[in-house]
DNA sequence: CGGCATCCCTAGCGATACTG
DNA sequence: CAGTATCGCTAGGGATGCCG
């Protein structure tokens, strides 16, 4: 991760385990049913089966993987209702939502360079056939 | 993906077809390695070999495999001179620098966050043992 | 309904080696 | 030096089934 901005008050000892740890938490989240999770609870509170619905695609067991590891890392909250059925929400954080904006980004810019994206692939598909 | 900025001026079938492309592309992009690679290339034209260095960890396929897949989406552009020993260089094109702009912004999260992710980790670990 | 565990199979990935 | 190809292995991820 390029950014260094810990060489700081911190010895660097401190500065690569943060550095590591940086990484780690970059390589969790970095992929796509994660992100697409946390597109998909935007500002709303769902339950389990609404997300499998929301996120489309995703199976059972990827998303409750993803999801204990969302809330491991603090990204979402997790609220039981202990009635029956079971009704389990999940909401995102406060550094869930933050990292949601910045997703949004992402999906923002899919969606502005379609069409230059689709071009450069005909592009590169006609050039070695 | 959330975002319906197309209903207008397109028909069903359009509107779909650009969803699909879109989650495509969305697929294609939100990895680990192809965010890296973007990350370490920044304004910075890179070769070859100075990307492996960069990245750290990426093996040689998943950096060929990336580029390729970054350069046919039109991301990132590919010269090669014609020397030898050859002299590839990679760089980004404008929607490459364009979304290299939202991944600054998660790693910013990621370093703005760390604190609270590693204590939410702790808390997560030590409530079921 | 939501979660965990199990089985199973594919594809992702690393290692190695060969060409221009 | 950069890229392609081949070979294995492991881990990702789907399907199913059983509990709270």
């Amino acid at each position: 991760m390029g950014t260094k901005q810990f060489s700081d008050s911190l010895d660097q000892a401190d500065v690569t385990r943060a550095d590591s740890l940086a990484r780690e938490i970059f390589s969790d989240i970095a992929n796509k049913w994660a992100l697409l999770i946390i597109e998909a609870l935007g500002e709303r509170t769902l339950r389990f089966s609404e997300l499998r619905g929301e996120v489309d695609g995703i199976s059972h067991k990827m998303l409750t993987q993803n999801l204990r590891m969302l809330e491991r890392n603090g990204l979402i909250e997790r609220t039981v209702h202990a009635t029956v059925p079971p009704r389990v929400e999940y909401t995102l954080t406060e550094p869930g939502q933050a990292l949601r904006v910045t997703i949004d980004g992402m999906c923002d810019w899919t969606h502005r360079y379609l069409g230059d994206i689709e071009a450069s692939r005909h592009r590169f598909e006609a050039r070695k056939p």
